[in-house]
DNA sequence: CGAGTATGAATGAAGG
DNA sequence: CCTTCATTCATACTCG
């Protein structure tokens, strides 16, 4: 297992890539931003219909899907709230995020329970130390479901310590990168439902 | 302390960040070693300059693959039970099939979720039409799909392939990462996962 | 070798 | 909250 200090440079670790591939994704965002005319892209990295002279199309994507720069947000406020918002907060958030492109409450909701939830299933899995030992010992039994081990948590409050990392990276960096590919590639978070 | 789970899950998130973050590295040589490149071609996807000529890496982002046995098990299980394993059972199966060869529960859970949908998808679409227009853009108005009918009809047109990146990233960081993650070189795991 | 396909994994959303 | 689905992404694998 880890030491409390291990994690500790684990959790650093991630966030200094987390803000350099944040970064990258910024840039990739500006260059896309100043280069929406010329030549044609074959909707590979990012169409974006949406913006279709027929009045409002924007159809063809159907769920949202957060910014970089919402997702950051979101991140954020999960740790730092650590819980489920209530209404009134979750309209605050929704707000706050809908600076950063298109949104509505219920993404956030959504959000904010998948997260919990996927934490959970992460975290209620104690795997023994040993691997191979012997399989026939791994019992283990949550069968009883109705027992949450709620109370086992640990990466969350070990989380919630400050996040400063402080760091600057590197401003350079070309606009090669910027076809790096990812998720956050998404700079149009389009959606279509309300729902409610 | 942590979880063998929780490890993974920073493991996890560390390989995603350390791949993006390499990649822009690489990106970055490379497109300062040959600047002198004026025509972007932006729509294009990708293109791989940077082939890593060194010989050893280390080989972070190894997916999981089931052995032939874990697949015969994994048919018969999936046969047999006809259904959704719980978490009981998932546990049963991740166990057994641990005997022959790496696997997690997740890798359990993930595959019979994917073994579910795209026998669904199977079924749903006996006749898939075939895009006729290859280059067309074809608005296709798939408005109705808000509703979910049990025929979801979703035939894999390729358009909307992925965009790819495809490179393979080397050990070394930029010194601008070095900075950043210095003092946790020894403790890092940069494996996803650290089968085979 | 490069394009197309199979498939493991991630995630927004729905329903209970 | 919990489970499951649909969809999409990324990657390994295969074939021309």
């Amino acid at each position: 297992m880890m030491t409390e200090e291990q994690m500790e440079v684990l959790r650093q670790q991630i966030a200094a890539y987390a803000i350099i591939s944040d970064q990258l994704v910024q840039m990739h965002k500006a260059f896309s931003a100043q280069h929406t005319h010329s030549g044609m892209r074959q909707g590979s990295l990012y169409y974006d219909p949406w913006i279709a002279s027929s009045g409002q199309k924007m159809n063809i994507r159907q769920r949202w899907s957060p910014t970089t720069e919402q997702l950051q947000i979101l991140e954020r406020i999960f740790e730092e709230d650590n819980g489920t918002p209530n209404n009134q907060r979750l309209k605050e958030i929704t707000t706050e995020l809908a600076q950063h492109g298109k949104i509505s409450d219920s993404n956030v909701y959504n959000w904010f329970q998948n997260r919990r939830a996927r934490l959970r299933r992460k975290q209620s899995v104690p795997e023994p130390q040993k691997p191979e030992s012997e399989t026939g010992k791994e019992v283990q039994s949550l069968k009883e479901k109705k027992m949450r081990p709620e109370s086992t948590l640990s990466y969350e409050n070990s989380a919630q310590r400050s996040k400063t990392i402080h760091l600057q990276q590197s401003p350079e960096i070309s606009t090669e990168m910027l076809r790096l590919n990812s998720r956050s590639n998404e700079a149009n978070p389009h959606f279509r439902q309300i729902l409610i």
